[in-house]
DNA sequence: AGTATTATAATGGTCTAACCATTATAATAA
DNA sequence: TTATTATAATGGTTAGACCATTATAATACT
């Protein structure tokens, strides 16, 4: 009939408070609170209590803990690190495979270039065809450019989860990436031949959003990862491992 | 050309170190480690150090912090539940808001039921029609068991993610529901009606998923899910706010 | 003998008080 | 004016003590 109730310990009744403060807005992002030495005292704490709470408040991205004159405490903009991180913690445990991440990845990248092509304006368009500029003088050096390639890659399909104006996707995307960015270097093999071939998958995809064709986009968005994923395989089948 | 390189700080090392115990499987779950006053010993350093190292392992997820004899930091299977706080600082940060979740959640249950519909054997289609039942009867008993309803709805939709096969959509699906569940109480109307609409749904979509229509499966989940998301705005627009 | 109670000890939780390390700023010297 | 050096504020770390919780063992009671 009830639940658990009061939670005895001390740090943990800091960290709740300060966490409260900051989404409520009572705190916001660049102020720095009080020195340990001051905060202690108006939460009538020990120091070392204090600092497991401070700790914690950093690891969840509340906050970042400065050293010197002038240091502290400094509250912080939430961000995806730590979606990121704790899907890392997935992967590494076993408990998500590389191959389930590339499947998602295939998913939500047809959502995010559908929904791309249902909101893009002439502005987002613009911004797609400077990237694809950037994207062909990096095809244009070779391989030796491969690294410059896949993070223009990352950009663009970055760019469309921001056209989609849900940030969830970006977030999404942001954690994806993170952690499938990993392997690239191990796993993603890309010679002069592979990089036209996906050069010439963005101009489609971005060809689709400009006249607006969702589901086209989707059906090329899909397409494109599919190769990546595929280059990703064939490196690992073929590759060298440490 | 380089990049920063040592981590001064002690607690960070020692994070570090149990980290890659546990993930390389040097560390198992269910294992104990040795008491702090033993740990700080091994790894040379202070109790006070030490402790929030193993504060901050404890927010990842990684181990379990237990009081008394027998006590200790036990490893723990890593799970969910750090993507699902980061993703709901996200959203309580007003990063996210909630109609943003809620079409992101219209597409993974879209493509959750069409991979569903692709991968099901029977025995997954018999677990789906045991919910159907239970969910009849609740809807029987009117809207005094919504609350039973919504859960056994929750049950149907994770079943599905389960029948993927891939971990990341059960793990995405968590994340959502965990988030959005907290403002049903808060917004979601359901009268009978409104269940018994949102059951006929539901038998829908498993029929789809039994003949392995993975088109159907995706539109129908789709939409039941858009059903829900009206019921709250609907409730949002009429209802009182503390 | 069996059961309830109580003491014991192991373990995490907290406190105090000091000193070390880093760094922005002010004071000083070239 | 510029370079160097001292100062002080701040987090980082240490040491040792005591408190709180809890499983287990010892004891008392029936």
């Amino acid at each position: 009939m009830f639940q658990a109730a009061k939670q005895t310990k001390v740090f943990q009744d800091v960290v709740a408070q300060i966490q409260e403060a900051i989404l409520d807005g009572r705190l916001t992002a660049g102020q720095t609170l009080p020195a340990e030495r001051e905060l202690k005292e108006t939460f009538n704490i020990s120091r070392g209590t204090l600092r497991e709470a401070l700790r914690v408040l950093e690891h969840k991205g509340l906050i970042e803990i400065k050293l010197g004159v002038g240091g502290g405490s400094v509250v912080k903009t939430v961000d995806t690190d730590q979606i990121s991180e704790s899907l890392g913690l997935l992967i590494r445990s076993q408990k998500v495979s590389l191959n389930h991440l590339a499947q998602f990845r295939e998913d939500v990248e047809g959502i995010v270039a559908a929904h791309a092509a249902e909101n893009r304006v002439a502005e987002d368009i613009q911004t797609l065809k400077d990237l694809l500029v950037k994207a062909r003088s990096c095809v244009k050096k070779g391989s030796s450019h491969r690294n410059a390639f896949i993070d223009i890659d990352k950009q663009i399909h970055l760019t469309m989860a921001r056209i989609t104006g849900n940030p969830v996707y970006i977030t999404v995307l942001h954690s994806i990436h993170d952690n499938i960015h990993r392997y690239y270097d191990r796993f993603l093999s890309m010679e002069k031949a592979e990089l036209e071939e996906n050069y010439n998958d963005l101009c489609e995809l971005v060809g689709a959003i400009e006249t607006a064709d969702a589901e086209l986009a989707r059906r090329l968005a899909k397409q494109h990862v599919q190769r990546f994923n595929q280059y990703m395989q064939k490196k690992e089948r073929t590759g060298r491992f440490d």
